[in-house]
RNA sequence: GUCUCCUUAGUCUAGGGGCCUAGGACAUCGCCCUCUCACGGCGACAACACGGGUUCAAAUCCCGUAGGAGACGCCA
C-alpha cells in the first residue's frame, strides 16, 4: 500500500474544462495505469462564487468522454474545510503560522514598499496574534511564517532539479479573514490526506511548488513527487486561452473530434516515444513516462489534429460511427436513412475530417439538396441538361440499371457515343444528386438511393436550370 | 521589476560527443491514381536562436547574449 503510486486530477470548476487540463488529467492517468497505482479526482471549489455544478458535471462528462477513469469517489474539496482549518489551527498552535491583523491598506503599502525596495513580503512583530497595538475590530488572516533563510529545492519529474532562495518565498495566507482556507492550504492537506505520491499537473503551479513544501515542512510531513508538464500555447506562442478559438475541452467535443484523436494528439503534444504517431491506449499505458516528457511548452496545431481525427475516423467501424454521429445530425433519420448512410459509410469516413463533416456529408442519404451550389451552373449548360434528359429516360426505361458497376460502364459508354467526357456528365448527376460539386462516386450514390430518388433529383435540377 | 523555466523546419518532435550530408509526423507544394472531392502512393521545400569556449571531434558538455513563457492575490 505505502509505495503504491497515488496521484490525482485537481481542477476547479470554476471555468468550462481547459484543454490543458484534459492533457494533465491524461498524463496522471497514463502514469497511474503505467504504474498499476490509482488515479484519484478532486473537484477544488474552494472558491464557492466562481465554482459551478454545471462545470463540475462538465469535467465528469469529459473525463467519461475520454475513458479516463477515476478510482473511488471524486473527493469534494470545500467538504472538507474542517479539516483544513483543523491544520491551520494546529500550525499557529505550534508557532508555524501567525494571526495577521494587516488592514487592506497597510498591506498595500507594505506590498508596493516590498515591490519598490525588491524585499519578499514577510511577516514582522507587527502582524503577531495577541500583539494589543492593533484593532481588534479586523478580522485577521492566517499566515504561515515561511523560512527565511536557505533555499527550497523541488527535484522535479520533468524539470529536473529547481532551486530558489527562501528569501524570495512570502508569508502566504492560509486561512481568509472570512475563516475559509486557501487553494495553498487546502492542496497540500488534501494530497497529504490522500497519500498522494506524485503531483503532476501544469507547469504553472512550479513556483507555487516552492510555497507549498513550505507548509509540507511546517506540518512535518513527507513531501510527494512533482512533475510539472509544460504548458499549452496557443499559435502565437502565449498560455492557449479562449481568444484562441477552442480551449475548452467541450469544444473539441462539439466541433465533432473523436475522443481518441483528441488523447493521442494531447499525449503527443510534450511527450513522444521514438517515431509513433499513431498510439493506441494499450502502447500509451505501456510506455508513459516522465523521461520522455519535454521541458518545453508546445503550441496547438488545429491541423495535426485533425489529421489525427481523420485517421481515428477511418478506424472505426461503420456502425459505431454512425452511433456516434447521430447527435451531431440536425434532422431525425428513419431507419432507411440510417441503412443507406451504412451502406455509403465506407466512402464518407474517408473524406471525413471531424464528425460535422460526417454528419453534413452523409445527408446526400437522406434528402435531396435544398440549393444548388453556384459552382453547380458550370455543369448546367443546355448540353448538360439534354444529357441527363436522356440518362433519365434511360433509367425509366430499365436500359440503366441501378447496379453501382452496371451503371458505371454504361454512362462511360454513353459519354463515348456522345462524345463528351464522362468527367462532364458525372460533375452535372453530381449537382443534381448533392448540390455541389464534392462528394462520393455518384455511382455509388445512386445504387444506394436507388433509381426514383435519383429520378426525382435528376429532374429536380433539369428543372432548376432550365428556367 | 523580481524569481523560475524554455529555445532542432510554419507546427509536434527524434537526438544523450563521432552512427547526423540532422530522422519521423502534420502543414505546404508537385507528380501518380481518378467521375469530383478525398483516400492512397511517390517526391520536394524546410531546422540545430546567436556568440564564445572545452575537445582530435559539439545539435549534444560549459559560459555568456538574445528571444519567449510562467509565477509573483484573502483566484485556483
Amino acid at each position: 500500500m505505502n509505495n503504491k503510486v497515488n496521484v490525482r486530477f485537481a481542477p476547479s470548476p470554476t471555468g468550462v474544462l481547459h484543454i490543458g487540463s484534459v492533457r494533465t488529467a491524461l498524463f496522471n492517468w497514463l502514469y497511474a495505469r503505467h504504474n498499476n497505482g490509482n488515479f484519484f479526482l478532486r473537484i477544488e471549489d474552494t472558491d464557492k462564487l466562481r465554482s459551478t455544478d454545471e462545470n463540475t458535471k462538465l469535467i465528469f462528462k469529459i473525463l467519461e468522454w475520454l475513458q479516463i477513469n477515476w478510482d473511488g469517489e471524486p473527493v469534494i474539496q470545500s467538504s472538507r474545510m474542517d479539516r483544513h482549518k483543523e491544520v491551520a489551527l494546529d500550525l499557529v498552535a505550534r508557532g508555524k503560522a501567525y494571526y495577521c491583523y494587516c488592514t487592506p491598506e497597510e498591506l498595500a503599502s507594505k506590498k508596493e514598499y516590498c515591490l519598490r525596495e525588491n524585499k519578499p513580503y514577510k511577516y514582522d512583530g507587527k502582524c503577531r496574534n495577541g500583539n494589543t497595538n492593533h484593532d481588534l475590530n479586523i478580522k485577521p488572516v492566517i499566515r504561515l511564517k515561511s523560512e527565511l533563510d536557505g533555499f527550497t529545492v523541488v527535484n522535479d519529474m520533468v524539470q529536473g532539479e529547481v532551486k530558489v532562495n527562501n528569501s524570495q518565498l512570502d508569508d502566504l495566507v492560509l486561512i481568509r479573514s472570512d475563516g475559509t482556507p486557501t487553494y495553498m492550504l487546502s492542496v497540500v492537506v488534501d494530497d497529504h490526506d490522500m497519500n498522494i505520491t506524485h503531483v503532476i499537473r501544469g507547469d504553472d503551479h512550479l513556483t507555487n511548488t516552492f510555497r507549498q513544501i513550505q507548509i509540507y515542512k511546517a506540518c512535518g510531513w513527507d513531501i510527494p513527487k512533482f512533475g510539472h508538464i509544460p504548458l499549452i500555447y496557443g499559435p502565437d506562442g502565449a498560455k492557449l486561452s479562449k481568444r484562441h478559438g477552442a480551449a475548452s475541452a467541450i469544444d473539441y467535443m462539439q466541433l465533432g473530434y473523436l475522443p481518441e484523436a483528441i488523447s493521442n494528439y494531447l499525449l503527443r503534444l510534450g511527450w513522444s516515444h521514438g517515431d509513433e504517431e499513431i498510439i493506441t491506449r494499450e502502447n500509451a499505458i505501456k510506455w508513459f513516462d516522465f523521461n520522455s516528457v519535454g521541458k518545453s511548452p508546445s503550441r496547438f496545431d488545429m491541423a495535426k489534429l485533425q489529421n489525427l481525427n481523420a485517421h481515428y475516423i477511418k478506424e472505426r467501424n461503420n456502425e459505431s460511427l454512425l452511433e456516434y454521429a447521430l447527435p451531431f445530425f440536425k434532422c431525425e433519420l428513419t431507419e432507411e436513412n440510417k441503412k443507406n448512410i451504412l451502406k455509403g459509410m465506407n466512402s464518407l469516413k474517408e473524406r471525413a475530417k471531424t464528425i460535422v463533416e460526417l454528419a453534413d456529408s452523409s445527408l446526400i442519404y437522406v434528402k435531396a439538396p435544398e440549393i444548388y451550389d453556384d459552382k453547380c451552373s458550370k455543369y448546367a449548360t443546355s448540353n448538360h441538361l439534354e444529357l441527363l434528359r436522356e440518362i433519365i429516360t434511360k433509367l425509366n426505361n430499365a436500359e440503366f440499371s441501378t447496379n453501382e458497376e452496371e451503371l458505371c460502364n454504361s454512362i462511360k459508354e454513353f459519354a463515348n457515343l456522345r462524345n463528351v467526357k464522362l468527367v462532364e456528365i458525372a460533375q452535372a448527376i453530381r449537382g443534381a444528386l448533392c448540390g455541389k460539386l464534392a462528394s462520393p462516386s455518384v455511382f455509388e450514390i445512386i445504387s444506394i438511393i436507388d433509381k426514383e430518388e435519383t429520378i426525382k433529383r435528376l429532374n429536380s435540377f433539369v428543372d432548376h436550370y432550365s428556367k
